[in-house]
DNA sequence: CAGACGTGGGT
DNA sequence: TACCCAAGTCT
């Protein structure tokens, strides 16, 4: 334990938010939920999602009881709804196999559909306080400022980047536990991407991008993603309009909201192959 | 390993 | 207005 580990710990036991499958009652399944939920997608969209989940689905039982459909129209508006499919599975999965409990080990976790590195060492480690490497966006963009020196990570974790996560992770598993939870935060809260607010940062004392006088990222051009025009844009249309119906909805009405027909069938037949859609009887179609 | 995969808020 | 970006996973 350092200087560092001190002040990231002091600072999130006085700045953490409340969120609610960081309460200490919360259960194993609302923490996997939320990472599902949390993935590449804001707190600040999650939390009614979130909320409405776990009233209606306690545990995964409740959820793997239900047809894919219902968690894919309960996803709502959040994004990447085959998220919503992957949890469905995951929960028939941990019935299946786990007597209907969320697997507290790594292996058993990662083994899980939607479920990768990442998530599999958030939930080891904030649902059953585990010691794992935790390396989210934000963790990786704490550590490559304040350790590394640079502005941002590089596309993807390398061994060296995992080495050094690990190297300063704590030994003790419970602090391990909440000192990946506060870099996280920091991360989320201060150390942002786009306007760090170093002047309120604790550890800026301590950091070696500051140190250096925050040189500019100098790496490959960080990936950007396109949307206007995209087959993903093209999906989400289509995709609302079946959350939205109460009913199978004729082709036709799939026509109107996507006006390039070669892209509208592409996109309907990618649906159908990822079973986010299902055509019900001929020119109908509905959530599975 | 690069690319696909949703959505909406912030600047 | 455009562009950036948000607790990734899968192929």
């Amino acid at each position: 334990m350092t200087e560092l580990h001190d002040t990231v710990l002091d600072w999130y036991d006085a700045n953490a938010r409340d969120l609610p499958w960081r309460s200490a009652t919360a259960s194993a399944w609302s923490v996997m939920v939320s990472e599902f939920m949390l993935q590449q997608t804001p707190v600040s969209r999650v939390l009614p999602i979130h909320e409405a989940w776990m009233e209606r689905w306690p545990t995964p039982a409740d959820l793997a009881a239900e047809p894919t459909g219902e968690a894919v129209r309960a996803w709502g508006r959040l994004g990447y709804p085959r998220r919503a499919l992957r949890l469905h599975a995951a929960a028939t999965a941990i019935v299946e196999q786990h007597d209907g409990e969320v697997p507290a080990s790594y292996d058993e976790l990662i083994a899980l559909p939607g479920v990768g590195d990442y998530t599999a060492a958030a939930i080891a480690t904030f649902a059953y306080g585990k010691r794992h490497v935790v390396l989210d966006t934000n963790v990786r963009r704490v550590f490559a400022r304040t350790l590394s020196g640079v502005e941002f990570p590089a596309q993807s974790v390398n061994k060296a980047e995992r080495e050094l996560a690990a190297g300063v992770l704590p030994l003790d598993e419970p602090t391990a536990a909440t000192w990946s939870v506060a870099v996280m935060e920091l991360g989320a809260l201060v150390c942002t991407a786009a306007n760090p607010s170093c002047t309120r940062c604790p550890v800026a004392d301590l950091c070696a991008w500051r140190a250096a006088g925050h040189p500019a990222y100098d790496g490959p051009p960080r990936k950007v993603q396109t949307w206007a025009g995209t087959d993903r844009q093209c999906r989400g249309r289509l995709m609302a309009v079946l959350r939205d119906a109460d009913a199978p909805v004729h082709r036709s009405r799939l026509d109107t909201v996507w006006s390039d027909e070669t892209q509208r069938r592409r996109a309907l037949e990618g649906l159908l192959k990822d079973n986010l859609a299902k055509e019900v009887e001929p020119d109908f179609f509905a959530l599975p």
